[in-house]
DNA sequence: CGTGCCAGGTGCCTT
DNA sequence: AAGGCACTTGGCACG
């Protein structure tokens, strides 16, 4: 076993030792990693049963839990963020469990032999960028408004209709309100029903025609149907394209302030 | 470092070392857990840059990797099951690949700093079982018609309607055909819309009048307006009731087995 | 392979 | 707390 304190590893420790790491790394939020024997129940808004098996089980310092089998994307028990964890024996058995509220669910694991048990403390500052999401294509549009048509103007984004809320609202080159639906993959059926929706309250609303336009890298063969049958338009549109843009745009602006910058 | 073939762990190996550890884990399908400081790309479908920090890295037998930083639920970056691994050294840094194909996709881990990294194969064949989950809901109501209402016959289930599929399909009491809809969960205005657009398909291709009924143990303020301006019913339907009568079913019939068998 | 749909979905945001 | 919605959603089943 080894401890300097920022990482702490016991191999086979007993079921004794493991409980005062255990506890040890609640109290100070550190994050534990437990490969053993193991077996898992869950409560809560549905409930499993894990027979026992080989697994590792991480916790967080934040109360997360996740129960790793050998194979899968998918933690095949969990808890997310936010709940208590409590370490104790009972006869030749850890037990841990993690308790959330609201609703509440609790997920048991039963370890009957640790292979070894590992806790520490994480320093991790660094920042997180996705590109070519949905709010990226948005923000592209936005900068960019003929990736949706010649003429389009957007007005608003996010803008809140009746029971949800619109991608982008705006008019097109004659002055007629354009509703723009965003999907950064292939666009199905609930797409077309979404703007559907949205177009509908608006005419009720507005009592005015409403154009709808669904933007998507690619629209499924029956939703191409639906959007036809209901008088509606797809324009294709490209995520990681948006993306580019938006990175081009950002260069120029940096360019524009340096020419500024070296012409003042 | 220590190795009994079912486990390998070293403390703060070399680049040198965590490849070969690395490459004979990949040959030899084993797990491998790894705590260090590391940057990560990726780029497929989106693209995303995570800037270092200290975070575990877990790769499966299976192809799968996770990357999970100090708090919440979620790999900040991951890989299905099913990818290709690699492991080499450039310069200070030990870079893991992992590449899946349709779509092509890549993640890259950069580490510069590892803790530790332990390597195991692990022995698993529990079985997993859920219960509560909308499937257990299903075959409780086909068991147990009468938790939709007296006189329920289903006829068919997951049946195909044009563009989707029906949960359950029967006739009520007076021989009217009933178009069942399960939800686990609160069922909001996206199950009454499903459950409409079945309906309006049946009707129009058996020219006859359909029920709907809407199964869930609650529903939503707003869906039960647009269920009710739509003519459709709802059936309050507790998921966890289902499983037990579900159990209480399979008992039943275990018992039935035996009493047979002793009365034979 | 795409298309549809469930999930203990999770996470984020707003009323 | 509840509703709306994106997500590299993942996963499965089916045409």
């Amino acid at each position: 076993m080894h401890n300097d304190d920022r990482i702490v590893i016991c191999e086979s420790p007993d079921i004794d030792e493991a409980v005062d790491r255990l506890n040890e790394a609640f109290n100070e939020k550190r994050t534990i990693i437990i490969v053993g024997r193991c077996r898992v129940d869950y409560h809560g808004r549905a409930s499993s049963k894990l027979e026992p098996g080989e697994r590792i089980v991480i916790m967080k310092e934040d109360g997360a839990v996740l129960v790793h089998r050998s194979k899968g994307y998918e933690p095949v028990n969990w808890q997310p963020s936010g709940c208590i964890l409590q370490a104790l024996r009972e006869e030749d058995c850890l037990i841990i469990k993690a308790i959330k509220r609201a609703p509440r669910e609790v997920v048991t694991i039963f370890f009957d032999r640790i292979h070894f048990l590992s806790t520490f403390k994480l320093m991790d500052e660094g920042e997180f960028s996705l590109y070519a999401s949905e709010e990226e294509m948005r923000r592209a549009i936005l900068m960019e408004p003929s990736l949706i048509e010649e003429g389009f103007k957007p007005i608003d984004y996010e803008r809140r209709v009746k029971p949800g809320f619109v991608d982008i609202y705006g008019v097109d080159k004659d002055g007629r309100i354009v509703v723009v639906e965003i999907k950064r993959r292939t666009a199905g059926k609930e797409a077309v029903l979404q703007l559907e929706r949205y177009i509908e309250t608006l005419k009720r609303s507005l009592n005015k025609e409403v154009r709808g336009i669904l933007a998507a890298p690619v629209i499924s063969r029956d939703a191409r149907q639906t959007l036809l049958s209901l008088g509606l338009d797809f324009r294709r549109v490209d995520p990681k394209k948006c993306s580019e843009i938006l990175k081009r745009k950002e260069e120029k602006k940096i360019l524009d302030f340096f020419r500024h910058f070296t012409n003042a």
